[in-house]
DNA sequence: ATCTATTTTCTCGACTGTCGAGAAAAAAGC
DNA sequence: GCTTTTTTCTCGACAGTCGAGAAAATAGAT
């Protein structure tokens, strides 16, 4: 249903739009905001004297240019206005980085993590304390962090900031808006990995055409992860992480992880490959972990032509070329961007995922979707929780108005 | 991208606000609209007398009322103001209905299809004839249509009025907004039919209690559809109709009309049922047609416990349920109705259906999906359609606002 | 028949917001 | 020091919403 509207809400959406056109370009001059919003220059010039005032935004020095009239004098967001903690868990390491609302990196550790010693009472210690580390290094007070951002690659709930799946934690539930509430005015956002590198890819594809209209990250590892960017009729940008790894592929895929049969990941995550390369009965419990080198080792004998690993590199192709039909038939044809370890086999892998795909009629209808690999997995992920953040800010910020 | 706010849009807004709360209720008076809406009593003074003075609402004369002070006075959306003609195409008929704009069906007729002078030139001629008819019979001019509705239960694009793909068709692409557009100043829409339950049901669903997120519209008969529709992060609905009966289900399935192997129609819409329980090899051309009493033998058969027809109806639930538990997978879990002539096999589909959906990780997380047989499809789809027109028709005045 | 209590609708002034045009500011060129 | 050019700021007009209270219209009481 709709909500009404007020002469408030307008001037809320108009702070928003200048927050974020002063993000995307970093810097802007008052003319340059008004061409990209759109809005009058007056306009401007109230919203950003009341965004200055609140110790948002900030004029910017130096002015070097050549022009000839009055020079331009640049606003930009102040940095010191605030801090935005991003923490990527993976199943091996936990890195913490320290952004301020400018989206400049202050600082960043690694912590390793013990397999043994986990459960999510001792986790959840750890982590708070890595994050008042990581305040104290640099001085900032707990209360200057507008934003907690956190991401994995596992299974996340759509609503809170909740982990509902992961093979280290298995079922228990990790809920770390319940972690750190009460401490932490922060605003806790947890979210897929591959729903972040979607997000980045989205936003770089909506500046340069406006042709964008949706795009998929398919994530090749462990485990299997599928973020989704959509633009919404309203014109607003729409990311998610369907349940896509645990999707059923088919029955005859084996058991998996998670405990049914015929997951997607039972039969592409490596461990599936794995399982298929060695012969292994498919209803065999799969191994915790699979290195990378084990990994390589398979993927060479099927380069040299042996006739299992071959295959079990196929069978994992095309059960990820179905899960992507499946995807286009219920969404729509859209680009694939493939990220991830499991990219380095992307060669082994081709080969059955169009197979798999080419088996609908939507991809018939439409042609192959454009299939793309992803090089700088570590920077769109950490674009995608910048944006993410920054802009949650932001919006909070125009939410907030002048109290 | 967010796009610039401004006060004629706060306007239009509020605007759209008033006239669809009339809508759902029918008539409202000054204090119910404000009421309904949360505007204050000022500002529907000035919406209700601009809306009056453009002839698109008027005041009701009958006010029964027992109360102690000034009586109210109704409001409601003047039916002659405009018209939408709302056109059903099945495989053996078409229907045309005239509604005006307070939602009263005027006039209705029927025309059978002959199935082999077909071929989408001539039907488009028949389609404008028929309109022509309707407006006619009632003294109706062709500009005073607003929006013309129509829907089928085949693949429709989602971006324009195209019907994609039909099995009477074939991939000859028709396209309605092209066929009407000089002469007719209307809307046109076409959507499918299980997107039109599916709408219905969520404003049915919305009206009772807040609690609506999603649902799902699986339509069983010769082919199969899927509606689904949920609420967007920004609080509109968001209805769609992905391809779900083309949606590969399992390459065993054989052979589908569309010319895909292993569509989830193939294994269950009405041939597929019936190509399964004859045991016909399953690569064979599917029958075009098959009569609906055909059906009903081979119910009565697996009632009667014969194996072969037993089989065809439970690996027909199997296709579903499998389908059923991806778009859950990749949406979320919500309830699921079913609609259509195959619902009279339902207790056959049953347990294929159940079994089909207890594969995946995400059943199994948050238990099996609430199953509803919905009865009065008919009616469903026509309040889908008059629901979306009348909105659409809404939006536009307001957009309109005051020329 | 008139008055009063009650309820609904309408109206007025205050406030917030956007916009266009032109004034003011600030630098470069002459 | 004056002019040109470009940018930023300011002012008045206009559109919209809101709260409060006035006006309208009825039922019941006197």
């Amino acid at each position: 249903m709709l909500t009404k509207s007020s002469t408030e809400l307008v001037r809320q959406q108009n702070s928003s739009l200048v927050l974020a056109a002063l993000r995307r370009k970093g810097s802007l001059s008052h003319t340059e905001i008004a061409a990209q919003t759109g809005l009058a220059s007056a306009t401007i010039s109230v919203i950003t004297a009341e965004l200055e005032r609140a110790g948002i935004i900030a004029k910017i020095e130096q002015h070097v240019q050549g022009g000839r009239g009055r020079p331009r004098v640049l606003f930009a967001p102040r940095r010191t206005s605030g801090y935005v903690i991003v923490v990527r868990i993976s199943s091996d390491t936990v890195q913490y980085s320290l952004v301020d609302y400018g989206g400049v990196l202050l600082d960043r550790f690694e912590e390793a993590r013990s397999h043994d010693s986990s459960g999510t009472a001792a986790f959840g210690r750890l982590f708070t304390a890595a994050l008042e580390r990581l305040l104290n290094r640099s001085h900032i007070a707990k209360d200057e962090v507008l934003a907690i951002s956190i991401s994995s690659k596992w299974l996340v709930a759509a609503d809170g900031a909740r982990l509902v799946w992961s093979p280290v934690f298995g079922d228990e539930q990790l809920d770390f808006e319940k972690l750190l509430r009460p401490e932490w005015r922060a605003r806790v956002m947890l979210n897929n990995e591959s729903l972040l590198v979607a997000q980045a890819l989205a936003v770089r594809a909506e500046e340069k055409e406006g042709g964008f209209r949706s795009l998929a990250v398919v994530s090749l590892g462990h485990s299997i992860g599928l973020g989704l960017a959509r633009k919404g009729r309203s014109g607003e940008l729409d990311v998610s992480a369907p349940n896509f790894g645990h999707m059923l592929h088919a029955t005859s895929a084996g058991l998996c992880r998670c405990g049914s049969y015929g997951c997607i990941e039972a039969a592409a995550g490596f461990y599936g490959i794995l399982r298929t390369a060695f012969q292994v009965p498919s209803d065999t419990i799969p191994a915790k972990f699979v290195p990378l080198s084990e990994m390589d080792k398979i993927a060479a004998s099927a380069r040299q032509g042996h006739r299992m690993a071959g295959y079990a590199f196929r069978q994992a192709g095309v059960a990820l070329g179905n899960g992507i039909s499946r995807v286009i038939s219920l969404y729509e044809p859209m680009p694939i961007f493939v990220t991830g370890q499991g990219t380095r086999y992307f060669d082994l892998l081709h080969k059955g995922l169009t197979e798999g795909l080419a088996q609908s009629l939507q991809v018939r209808l439409e042609g192959l979707p454009e299939i793309t690999v992803l090089a700088d997995e570590q920077r769109l992920v950490f674009d995608g929780h910048l944006d993410r953040a920054l802009s949650a800010i932001d919006a909070d910020i125009a939410a907030a108005g002048h109290p």
